[in-house]
DNA sequence: GCTAGATTTGAACGATCGTTCAAGACATAA
DNA sequence: TTATGTCTTGAACGATCGTTCAAATCTAGC
């Protein structure tokens, strides 16, 4: 990759920050060019506006997470252990590794109304492609024995999707308790192994 | 109540709409005047600033969501199918009676930063209070003999309010699809019933 | 070294933000 | 009616917003 290009990605990386940090909204372009270190114009050239560097923003975000779940899953000793890994890091973790413990997209959905459209459709999008990453990981589980030969896996990704959404959410809400985020996730695993 | 209290019950109900639907940063003091139909000057006098208003509206909305769980509860013909009623309407109709589908109190939880710490603290509060609703209500359920004599309600409501973000959040997602909700929402009642 | 093209710079724009406050409108009691 | 205290008005403030663009700087080919 050229320098350029590698500049190009770490500054939006630093926007895919700031913007998961804080929001939409809540940052400004001046936020931003501190962060990137460069010049509204240069930003401008390089990106586009607001609005389109948080459509990029939104892609890096996802990307990510789509190499974060292959890893947890590649790491651990098979497709479900690896799932569940992958949850308990974005859950339990959450709170210090992410910049507010919640996924950005989730966030973004939270956030923006039909005013930005455009941003509101691109992170519904994203997240299906993250529960159809999570179908074809329960697959390679089922394959793998892990589930039971009737389960569906279309079905169970949206479970899981939807479980992780409320785990989130509701471990920034939760002052203390990581053990209680344990368990909730241990049912979670326990209900989508009996099926 | 006097009509000055009801005029201003009902310019705080306005800014809960107004906060609930596009959220702290996104709403602005004019829209807020101009729902209100008051001039800067009275709405600062009468109530604070935004922060101020907010909190006002943050107490205000889970004032209504506590009465809307009464509701449902008494409209029902026992405490568990009161409870499951109030999730399909929170879940279900979320998106058309509801601002944004969303609980007011987790998208503040989700947008807002230590920047807002005091308002950050009150919604977790207020979530906590409703959860607290939830466990009395569950507690009804066992005593009526809904659910077995083992169940720790204070466990289950904590499950219940997971529950909740998550299919709330999950349906902003999806567009189509009531009955996949639907399914979500009996899945979670059948483990409920279960324990 | 010189030139032409691409890139970066940072001051500046108009709009809008949350908030203030002197001045006007209104209500109440004498 | 007049005086007095309360509430309302809306223009205005300084700050910050997203964005633009002429000028300065850098880069590459001859």
């Amino acid at each position: 990759m050229s320098a350029i290009k590698q500049s190009h990605q770490d500054a939006i990386r630093k926007a895919t920050e700031l913007f998961w940090a804080k929001g939409f909204h809540a940052t400004s372009m001046r936020n931003i060019q501190q962060a990137m270190d460069m010049r509204p114009g240069s930003i401008y050239a390089s990106f586009g506006g607001k609005e389109a560097l948080f459509k990029e923003a939104l892609n890096a975000y996802t990307a990510n997470s789509q190499a974060s779940l292959q890893a947890s899953v590649a790491a651990a000793g098979s497709p479900l252990a690896g799932l569940k890994q992958f949850v308990i890091d974005a859950v339990i973790g959450g709170a210090e590794n992410a910049p507010s413990g919640l996924c950005m997209l989730v966030k973004t959905i939270s956030e923006l109304t039909d005013e930005h459209a455009d941003l509101l459709a691109e992170a519904r999008r994203l997240l299906s492609v993250l529960e159809d990453d999570f179908a074809v990981v329960l697959q390679r589980a089922k394959e793998a024995g892990e589930l039971s030969e009737s389960s569906d896996c279309t079905r169970l990704a949206r479970y899981l999707q939807m479980q992780l959404m409320g785990l989130r959410a509701y471990a920034r809400t939760n002052a203390g308790g990581d053990e209680q985020l344990r368990a909730l996730i241990d049912d979670t695993f326990a209900i989508i192994g009996k099926s």
